[in-house]
DNA sequence: TTGTCATAATGTATGACAAAAGCAATACGG
DNA sequence: CCGTATTGCTTTTGTCATACATTATGACAA
């Protein structure tokens, strides 16, 4: 009945697997240091071996570690991370400070969405366009704030979807877990009738099948959805970058 | 002595990976359907039950299926799969038409190098830069057709890592996987020189910090490099991507 | 320095039981 | 008589325990 928050209630090794990988985001294990052998792990959270070696099997897969015969389980350098992963992701957030994390992701949609949507418009299907139409027409008929913003977050991944292009698509699956807090945020009241506007600019572009059409709309539309991160958020979100981030 | 190419001498649980995830990627078993259960993949493969239920939480950790109590394991649909995942992606590869996805990299990297260039003039460190150098020397220095194509790839890892920016990382990681074959096939001869003084521009625009100029630098690079790819494999790397695709 | 060996860690196999969920048969009510 | 709810069976995944294989490390000895 009383299931913490909603972490209980799930299969065991994905407790597991959450704890070891946050611990691992966070940065308390270290690149390059071995975490402790199962074993040990067994005892610590009291399961069986078979629990903590399926936790481990789905962090190998996600690139966080690697582990030999003797040697034991070392962290991999980030680099290597699967970052777009959906776990790796909501472990960064739990640790992290959201505004860092937020004004990143943004840089990659900045340079992502405006091609996206341009290859929408050349490559997007029947069904395809009828999910971002349906995007769109959710925020219109939005009645809470929390009904315009999954519109919102479906509109922005139908587009992704839309490019037929796999590749892209994990980017889309961010949004998920990602934005709806960002969106929530930025979605308050006035901001409402121009975001609209500026969606259906998009959407019309791509059903026109003008490319640099939907590309020019998307890139406003982010230009106006950044001057309301920086205006809500702080200066983290301006474009371009600080320079002085730069050390020589 | 002899490991059949480099797949023997792995971990059995990683060669039964590969099998079930590669059926999946090729379509053999189809969104929504089931895959045998347990036991009988068990008896299918010769291996314990232990070794098949990690193969099938490294898959369940890419995304590719998830399995529940009675009902049992069924593979998710193709938005949901890490498409960045390089296991994910060396088993498209070993299926589908390289082409095909050759083309649909392209288009990723497209909208993001340069971006990702960009960045990279406003966040580099003195590490990310000498690695990019590091790149570029090398391109100069190589003797063989192979040690061109491997300055190649760390030059544009390196790029993607300067960025600062860990969700940009794991396109990076494609490259090791995807890239190494098309820049093979694209970096004979006579293109060098040519390829060698744009990548400089590029290095150039980033250690001089500035942002546009090495936007516009990539923009060449891969106008050209697309330039190349369309010459040896053929119209599907044409840009933009043909209109008729489209079904309406 | 090199080779060998003990050892500690992961890798694999097996068997047993728990828990969940679909399915069918059954019982109940309309 | 038909439809619906309930109950119980059964299949499949989830977890535990134990034993043994394999491998690489590190120490020791030649």
């Amino acid at each position: 009945m009383f299931q913490t928050s909603n972490a209980l209630r799930r299969s065991v090794h994905s407790q597991v697997t959450d704890r070891v990988g946050s611990s691992i985001v966070r940065g308390e294990i270290g690149v390059g240091e071995t975490l402790p052998p199962e074993m040990q792990i067994c005892e610590m959270m009291a399961v069986s071996r078979t629990v903590v070696r399926e936790a481990i099997r789905t962090l190998t897969g996600k690139g966080l570690i690697e582990s030999r015969p003797k040697s034991g389980t070392r962290v991999r350098p980030p680099e290597q991370w699967n970052q777009l992963d959906p776990d790796v992701l909501r472990w960064h957030l739990e640790s992290a400070e959201i505004d860092r994390y937020l004004a990143k992701l943004f840089q990659l949609r900045s340079a992502v969405e405006p091609a996206a949507a341009a290859l929408a418009a050349t490559h997007a299907h029947e069904d395809d366009i009828a999910r971002i139409r349906a995007g769109c027409d959710g925020m219109d008929a939005a009645q809470t704030n929390e009904a315009f913003v999954a519109a919102d977050i479906m509109f922005h991944q139908a587009i992704y979807f839309a490019t037929r292009n796999e590749f892209f698509w994990p980017i889309a699956q961010m949004f998920e877990i990602t934005l709806r807090q960002s969106f929530t945020i930025a979605a308050t009241g006035s901001h409402r009738p121009r975001a609209l506007i500026e969606h259906r600019a998009v959407l019309d572009a791509i059903v026109a099948g003008d490319a640099e059409a939907a590309r020019a709309a998307t890139v406003v539309l982010l230009a106006h959805s950044a001057d309301d991160l920086v205006r809500i958020r702080g200066r983290e979100f301006e474009t371009p970058s600080p320079r002085d981030a730069r050390k020589r």
